[in-house]
DNA sequence: GTGAAAGCGCTAACAC
DNA sequence: GTGTTAGCGCTTTCAC
């Protein structure tokens, strides 16, 4: 029988046909093959004669039936709204993707992609039983869904910062995204800029992650003396279009602190179409230090936040909480540092601060 | 009852539960709520109720047990052994992830993915019941394991160039590696260099993919009349540290063609910090141009393959095998272009060849 | 129109 | 030690 592609295919055989083959129960060859330590009392032949058979046999177990009887599937949902276009995001995406990759497969986990949720529903999608648990990398914010979401069958846990309501029995994994943000504030204070410009992205300017970068920004400006004015707060395209019309009529600013390295990258590209030499009349500090921002010209001074190990945690955390462990604790932050690179640098006729 | 992470889990309810709630059978809920259109034979009244009672009991279909239950799962498996370490690699692994998932997701099938395979039993990882299909980013070439695979009970594609002894009713998709080879080639013996190196990278070097570049090199190489050494094929650590070794005492090598980009931007970084100018005293191409080739310095001439394209032909040629429709084309081959950037130029005292 | 029943492939409690 | 049995949640044929 020829099938689609000139294959033979063998329907893979099943407990039935080995314990048919093999003169011996079904439950005889579970035990053998699948058991799980205890039950498992076949004398060493018959065991033997099983595994035999079963070999000949080609046997695989099912997976899909073994998993709908012990409600248990060994995989782990990655709710990734940018899967299909991640190669035009920051980075970022790769290395969280990598890092939560590699701690489920070291726990024989599988990984399951979800695109776009339904959130009005989102236990459709998450609680249709393939999974055992969720890793949000962009929960919903609205209080609503997330309250929707905790009466899951399944556990899950957020990879970003919480939401302003966030309830606090829920895991968020995130980096200090303020202590972040006064790190790139001290960073470019310290080097004698006085005012400064912050470039949110369009369509994430209200994400938590974004917000606590700006929250960040303001308090540390505050904390230098600086008043920041309301046009010292700009929300830009990813492709950063709205750099030179800035840059013709823009006051004093003498830097950008952008909120990630992507739309960072765009600037020191529109900066340079302009002719606007960084870091001589402009420097830029980005938020997300990657292997990227050593590629960029001038190279991009970056926040660096420990994304591949925050990943893992996510897993680590969603993992704990399938297998009965309760988390350490709901509310995880990680410490940011500060990557120094060649977009910073010392303000036209501006001396270096003393605290510097 | 308080869960691990103090959520209150409501595990969904089931066919059953409805049923009972509505005073309706089993089969007459399945009709209603998951029913293939012909079956349905429910009067409107009943059909109403149910549905209301679905909603009121906030019903999941359990996926698991309707996939056991049809034996398909809509859903992909991507065997990618790089997961883990994708940031690591070069930028063109990104593209097909994006290209496979976006094909996928538009047609509604989920994307597993999957870690390392045992070679020695490649249907335990993939005959397992949970996939209708699989693709393969670097299929196992020994011939005997590739028959093992078509045995498989799911049908599978190969996104990458067919090994010398493929069968030829498998899929496989990939771009003219040769065609690209010799487009470099041709580009640079346009530019006058009459000698190149070609170089692979450790550990991929047999792959089918390296091998067919560098055929295509040596070909190439021959129908300009030019004759390789045995030395002017190496294979280097995708850091390219040998670089300054074989700069040393490299013969009048005036070209580098290396394998793929990653390891040609090592390359761009070792000439470097070896002070060698490129393109001054050396051109260097690569083979897959991403956005990544834009960043390096100088920026990289690279051979071009439409991988976003090939992924999605993958998936989508897979999913005519799942639901029955055979391939147009067992090997697919799409052709590539090259992007001339910044690293390539006329060799010191040569002078473009008369055909350029 | 409706429901009873069989079974997808597997596990585990229980009886022998 | 070994086999019988009762499901996990679902779809579908077939009687009524």
């Amino acid at each position: 029988m020829s099938q689609p592609n000139g294959n033979s295919r063998k329907t893979s055989s099943t407990l039935r046909q080995i314990a048919d083959e093999a003169g011996v129960s079904i439950s005889a060859v579970s035990k053998v093959l699948n058991g799980r330590g205890k039950s498992v009392r076949v004398s060493p032949s018959t065991a033997q004669h099983i595994r035999d058979v079963a070999i000949k046999l080609n046997y695989v177990p099912n997976v899909l039936a073994q998993s709908l009887r012990m409600s248990r599937t060994k995989t782990v949902g990655l709710v990734f709204e940018n899967f299909g276009s991640i190669s035009d995001g920051p980075e970022y995406y790769v290395h969280l993707l990598d890092g939560v990759a590699s701690e489920l497969f070291k726990r024989h986990y599988r990984l399951m992609i979800l695109p776009e949720i339904d959130r009005q529903h989102p236990l459709a999608s998450v609680g249709d039983g393939r999974m055992d648990g969720v890793i949000w990398c962009k929960m919903p914010p609205e209080r609503a869904t997330i309250d929707r979401l905790r009466s899951s069958p399944i556990p899950f846990v957020a990879l970003h910062a919480p939401p302003p309501e966030a309830p606090t029995d829920t895991v968020f994994i995130s980096c200090d995204n303020a202590g972040g943000a006064r790190l790139a504030v001290d960073h470019l204070v310290g080097l004698g800029h006085r005012r400064m410009l912050f470039v949110l992205e369009r369509h994430e300017e209200t994400t938590p992650d974004a917000q606590a970068r700006l929250g960040g920004f303001l308090e540390a400006c505050t904390s230098h003396g600086i008043d920041v004015q309301d046009e010292d707060v700009v929300t830009w395209s990813r492709e950063a279009d709205e750099f030179a019309h800035w840059h013709r009529k823009r006051g004093d600013q003498t830097a950008i602190f952008a909120w990630n390295e992507r739309i960072a990258s765009s600037i020191l590209r529109r900066a340079a179409e302009a002719k606007v030499s960084v870091p001589n009349d402009l420097s830029v500090v980005g938020f997300d230090s990657t292997p990227y921002c050593e590629l960029t010209s001038p190279r991009l001074t970056a926040v660096r936040q420990p994304i591949r190990l925050m990943a893992g945690q996510a897993a680590h955390t969603l993992l704990d909480l399938i297998e009965g462990r309760p988390p350490s604790q709901y509310d995880q932050v990680f410490a940011c540092t500060l990557d120094v690179r060649d977009s910073t640098g010392r303000p036209r006729g501006g001396r270096p601060s003393p605290q510097s």
